[in-house]
Parts: structure tokens; C-alpha cells; sequence
DNA sequence: TTGTACGTTTAATACGTACTAAACATACCA
DNA sequence: TGGTATGTTTAGTACGTATTAAACGTACAA
């Protein structure tokens, strides 16, 4: 018995769905990216809990979570009092704006997290030959720590710097 | 109260077992990982289940996963039946391996799964108009998904052709 | 062969959290 | 003003899964 067009866009929205939990969101949000992604239409509230079978209050929650994270915008239609939702881009910028949005706040907690730990360090009374080793080490752990946040930071910037990635202008990215 | 080296070690190791949780590991495989990093030393399991003050169950199952990480690896101890383990490399190879691991794996997660998407769309018997724009329509994401798709494995292979990548390296990447 | 020291597996539990249903808030229309 | 249609918040529940404790397997030593 072969598939139609909708049991197709379910197993695409479940796809997204499971996506999204492997990052860290929840299950809904995820199919919520994907209804989207994969209908041509905005959507209701209404109509996208009814298309996935949940809860209101989870649509409700979890739109607005991918309307912070700009995978998703309000679309206003006239004299409507609903408020209908759409994709805010194509798959690439979607995507690399949740990754750069995970990225940046995950660097930014470790950062200062480890800055934090290397003024403690600082205040640290030495007594032991023994202990001084240790800090040495632990010192050493920083700056390694301090390069690789460096580095991420750099990568991060060059893509965002950018406007608009293209998968043409990422085949332009060499080490040279 | 200045804080004891043992002290910032605790709270190191903390900010690696969340950075783990964020990433869809366990809270125990991260601070394992932080235990070795913040310990110039190899340690046993007994040692690392006392030092996190959990169970030797745990520390047996998660730092197994971590070897098939390659996070850390085995260290032979002359003439002791006891198994130590160590970190396998510096900071940015640890985390750059777990990276590339977690995104070679999705991809071909999402790769396989969209494929068979891609072919079931094939087999729809169009009916109406309306069905035809929705078949076009999935077909452009689809091409999107596989530019996505293309570009990301460029740079994974970009990273991971260079043998030894340090922050000096990065800061050469350029899209020129 | 038996005892001991280790690592692994498993059954049960604890825990976090996504999700739901229902109460609530708000805006619009009659 | 009251009534209806919408979106949000919240208290409770359900569910997945990390963790533990204990049983188990295994290898070595005496």
C-alpha cells in the first residue's frame, strides 16, 4: 500500500521531532519546526495542536521558544484575530541559527564559569611542593580551555559574519 | 574562606558534567571527563566511583562509552589487575572528536531516514492539482535538506582531514 | 579448587521534565 | 456590559532514563 502525501510529511515531522530532542529541545518543538518546515502555509494554534495531536498549551509554549530562537515568526493575516505562524527561512538559516544560538550560550556559560575558576586559583595558598604542581597543571587545563573557546568563538564569527551562507560559499571555506 | 585546589577541581568538574547534560550525555560520563582532565593522573574505578561518590556500576558503564568516544583510554599499570584510565588527548581533541562524533552520527541518521522519504514521494499517484504543488513543494526542501546535508559533511571533512588541528590552524580557515 | 578482587549486568528506584487539562487572562464583538 | 474566541499560565501527571545496589561473571593467586 503505498504512502500519501501526509503520511509522507508525518514521518518528515517526526524526523525533525527527534532531531530536536538529540539538541536538547523537546519533542513538540521539534515537530512544530517541522509542521512548518513542511507545510507551505502558516498555521493557526488551533490547527497545528489538531494536525499533531497535543495540547494547546504545549503549542503555545513551545512556538514561542522557536519564535525566540527566530526559527519561526508571526505572519499576520488581515482581519483575523488568530495569530498564524511560518517558517522564518530556508533550512539552512534555520538550522545554523539554532546551532550558532546553542554555540554562543554555551560558550558564553563556560567562559565565565572558568574565569571564575582561574581567580579562585589565583587566591589558592600554596604550601606543598605538591600542591604547586597541581596548580601548575590546572593552569595549564585553563589556557588549553581558553584556546579552544578562542577558536570556537572564531569559527562562530566568520559564519555569522557572513549575511547569507549558501552551501556555494561554504565550499569557499579552506585552511590555508 | 579561600577555596582548597579540591574545591575548584569539584566545581571543574561540575561545569563539565553540565556541558555533558547540555549535549545529551549523562551527568556522570561528564564529570568523568572532567575528573580526568583536572587529574594529572590515571585513575581506577574504584578511585573515580569514590572520588564522584557514586556508584561503580555507573563509572563501569559511562566510561565505557567514553573509551568508544574516545574521550579516554585504557593505561596498563605493571603488574595490576585493576583498570586505569586517562584522557586521550587535549582539550581541543577531546572535544572535537566528541563534536564530529555526535554530527557524523546524525547526519547519517537524517541522511538514510530522509532518503526513504525522498523515494516514498516518488511512488504518490497525483491526483489533483493541489496534490501536485504539495509534491513540488516537499521536493524543494528535500534539495534544500541535501545541500544542508552536503555542506556540513564538507566541513566535518575539512576538520577532520587536518591530522592535528590547533587554534593557530583554525584561525587560518577563511572563506575566500 | 577455593577464595578474593575486580568489572559488568540487571532489576528496581529516583528524578527531572515534557505534557496535559483546566483555570485564567485578554481582547474583541454584539 | 456580557459573551465569545483566543492565547497563556499552572498544578498535576506521565514518562523516559540515569542511577543505584546487588547479583553475577571472570580471572588470578594461593
Amino acid at each position: 500500500m503505498a504512502k500519501t502525501i501526509e503520511d509522507i510529511r508525518n514521518d518528515l515531522i517526526h524526523v525533525i521531532g527527534e532531531k530536536a530532542e538529540k539538541f536538547g529541545f523537546s519533542r513538540i518543538a521539534g515537530q512544530l519546526e517541522g509542521l512548518l518546515l513542511f507545510m507551505n502555509q502558516p498555521m493557526s494554534l488551533d490547527e497545528m495542536a489538531e494536525r499533531l495531536e497535543v495540547s494547546k498549551g504545549s503549542v503555545s509554549t513551545n512556538i514561542r521558544l522557536l519564535e525566540r530562537l527566530k526559527v519561526v515568526r508571526k505572519v499576520y493575516h488581515k482581519g483575523a484575530r488568530k495569530n498564524y505562524y511560518e517558517i522564518r527561512g530556508n533550512i539552512w538559516e534555520v538550522e545554523t541559527e539554532i546551532m550558532s544560538t546553542i554555540a554562543r550560550d554555551e560558550i558564553a556559560r563556560v567562559k565565565s564559569l572558568m574565569s571564575d575558576c582561574e581567580n579562585d586559583l589565583n587566591t589558592v595558598k600554596v604550601k606543598t611542593e605538591e600542591e604547586n604542581e597541581d596548580i601548575n597543571f590546572l593552569q595549564k587545563r585553563f589556557s588549553e580551555i581558553n584556546d579552544y573557546i578562542e577558536s570556537a568563538e572564531y569559527i562562530l564569527n566568520l559564519l555569522l559574519k557572513q549575511g547569507d551562507i549558501t552551501p556555494a560559499v561554504v565550499k569557499k571555506i579552506t585552511i590555508s
